[in-house]
DNA sequence: GGCAATATATTTAGCTTGTATCTAAAATAC
DNA sequence: GTATTTTAGATACAAGCTAAATATATTGCC
């Protein structure tokens, strides 16, 4: 039972092929010059790299100069010119909730290239026919990318529950712990799909790190305010998980004064709509109502942001302390709104912590979950590039 | 700019010297049959990687059997035999605390072979004379090893502030702050050391998982109650630092219901005291006696018992209900006399955590940091192992 | 004591992948 | 139209691995 695979010559090419194509990845255009530069590889190595994946069908070889260079009019023989094949594959992004899903398609450089939503027909429909809706949204998505099926190389998913470093969903959590075995096994016999399930809040951490207000950052969190208040913990660039996916969540706040882990947002906003005397039903109408309030100066819809401010603060304080992130993201059903309340909530953070973090709020709206899915799906391509064949 | 450093053949060698030289830090004696089946490497292989760490000084092969097969009356050739050259090197685990320092000298195996303490003048003294009361420490732990500076290969520091992934404290820390490079230029330059200074939980951690009540477990959190409470958190085997370092402190407590970060042992102590007519003074004596009262049934002994343990439930749900840790280990002073919480703590934790993890309290006693801090230096040195130069 | 069986050691040939160096090619610049 | 410059391509060689053939030392049996 060898512990480890030994290392044979192979291992060498894999490496410095994974290196080469995460170079072509970050640049548009690059030459066998730049490839050595950025890799450290002599040119013969490149070439050979290059030529490699080529046939494997990662990158693609521009052909002779028809095009003008814009910046430098470069002397000496032409460079061969590499660029990535960003349509060889397509990967899913999913963001399954529990009264609609969304399907994203998006290509090797992470373009969305089409995107469907589908509402389930009841929230207690069997696990069968939720797989079905699924489906449905996947190749409309598809559709609308002009692609199909076969081109799909991984599938990222995000659900609102714990779900552990191997994609699993805890058996105690009934409403989903039937489904993502479901799911898995129905994609992986309909279209041979790879799904990566993962956790909604992790995957919204995954996405703002990637294209929202925490890029690049390596310590992170992102609060995922929705139906449920669930956070995503980036550090040092992973996604923490616990024995059992349940890291982030927020039940904690139960013991936590003046906060409660019923305090999503659609408990906050039935809180500020009795409290502002807007319309009777909560939800974002009334939330809306408040905050417009509050512009126009009244005092009452200004005391209402006020307390909710602390309570953000209170949170994210409770957080921070613990965690010590770089930043904090506020993303969600109420990023929109939340952002009048940062002012008040960075003035309140040094208060209830000795590590106050930054805040932002996300500007990703609703497709946080699935960005975060695909860049999910990207991440587990990019990592098995060599392993995986393209071009079915 | 390389971003990564081309692949050549060396690194072949690299890693397969590092898979060998791991398995045989793993076993007593190998042989070159065994090596390859745990490595996969082929017998040619084996052997030009054991040559070359015998070269470096890692290894060393027995001579011909001098000692009888305790198991196997082996038939066939005699195997050439390998194992870990133990003594090649050395390490030190620094435990710094605000009174008091121990420093502990153990081998490549992590075998403690050499212990010292020694007790600061006053609180208030110079960095200068911390750090010589440190130095002094070292070198009497190496004398009672029967080995001196030259042949230390890293030393692992705790001291109870906020360090970060790269050792550095941060300059908020006043007490600490000026001492962590003064510490770590003075032993470069005395003696050539390696300091790698860590968060006195985290090397909790670390020792707890090594040689604790946590062995092997990857998703661990250890409670270090002593002048402070602190928390070493591992997440898949890695511990959690956060951007500037104070992963795991517990100022959130203030924001806790039923718990209040200044809870430390010694105000707990005091609060036993008071409430059991124990000696006046807080501290070990009070604590000791409320438990032999409760243990002699005492009622108002009990219902501080539970009241603590209420207290303890309520700390460990809080970190597990957010981090989702398989384990919980208790460790510092309290945690000879929390043994007897332990009962009451794990009926406790169900109703404040919906992820109720094991707690168990840790039987390293005193040596918990100094263990870890060994076990932080050794992961050092058994990963830079091939860039390390033995035998000075 | 000699011989088969067995397990391990050693040697040799060949493959992959890398570097280093030299020569050839294709563009610009004057 | 020739020199300069930049890149391409070819050749020689080194490191490290596998695989297969050969050699060696021990046990066990007759």
């Amino acid at each position: 039972m060898p512990h480890a695979a030994a290392a044979t010559p192979q291992l060498l090419r894999r490496v410095n092929a994974q290196s080469v194509l995460g170079v072509i990845r970050a640049t548009e255009v690059a030459t066998g010059t730049e490839l050595m530069a950025r890799t450290g590889l002599t040119r013969a190595s490149v070439i050979a790299v290059c030529e490699d994946l080529i046939r494997r069908g990662w990158i693609r070889e521009l052909d002779a100069r028809d095009e003008d260079q814009p910046g430098s009019p470069r002397k000496g023989r032409p460079a061969r010119r590499f660029e990535l094949n960003s349509r060889a594959g397509f990967v899913l992004g999913l963001d399954i909730g529990a009264a609609t899903t969304t399907a994203a398609v998006a290509d090797l450089r992470g373009t969305v290239l089409g995107r469907s939503s589908e509402s389930f027909r009841a929230a207690d429909i069997p696990a069968e026919e939720r797989i079905d809706v699924v489906d449905r949204a996947c190749r409309r998505a598809l559709a609308a990318a002009g692609t199909g099926p076969a081109s799909v190389l991984a599938v990222g998913a995000g659900i609102a529950a714990p779900v552990d470093r191997d994609g699993n969903v805890l058996a105690s959590q009934h409403f989903w712990s039937l489904f993502d075995v479901g799911l898995r096994s129905a994609l992986k016999e309909l279209h041979g799909w790879t799904v990566l399930l993962e956790n909604d809040a992790n995957l919204a951490a995954l996405g703002e790190r990637w294209r929202g207000s925490g890029a690049g950052v390596d310590d992170l969190v992102v609060l995922l305010a929705g139906e449920r208040l669930g956070a995503g913990v980036m550090e040092s660039g992973r996604l923490l998980h616990g024995r059992g996916g349940a890291a982030g969540e927020m039940g904690y706040l139960d013991l936590v004064q003046g906060v409660g882990s019923s305090d999503g947002i659609a408990t906050l906003a039935r809180q500020w709509s009795a409290a502002g005397g807007g319309p009777a039903a909560g939800g974002e109408a009334s939330a809306r109502r408040v905050f417009e309030d509050a512009a126009a100066g009244d005092p009452a819809a200004l005391a209402i942001l006020d307390r909710l401010s602390e309570r953000m603060a209170r949170v994210i304080a409770s957080v921070s302390s613990f965690i010590n992130p770089e930043q904090v993201v506020i993303g969600g059903a109420v990023a929109e709104s939340a952002g009048a309340l940062l002012p008040g909530i960075t003035a309140l953070l040094p208060r209830f912590t000795a590590t106050p973090p930054r805040v932002t709020v996300s500007p990703l709206g609703d497709a946080i979950v699935t960005v975060g899915a695909i860049r999910h799906a990207l991440d587990y391509v990019e990592a098995n590039a060599l392993e995986l064949e393209l071009g079915r």
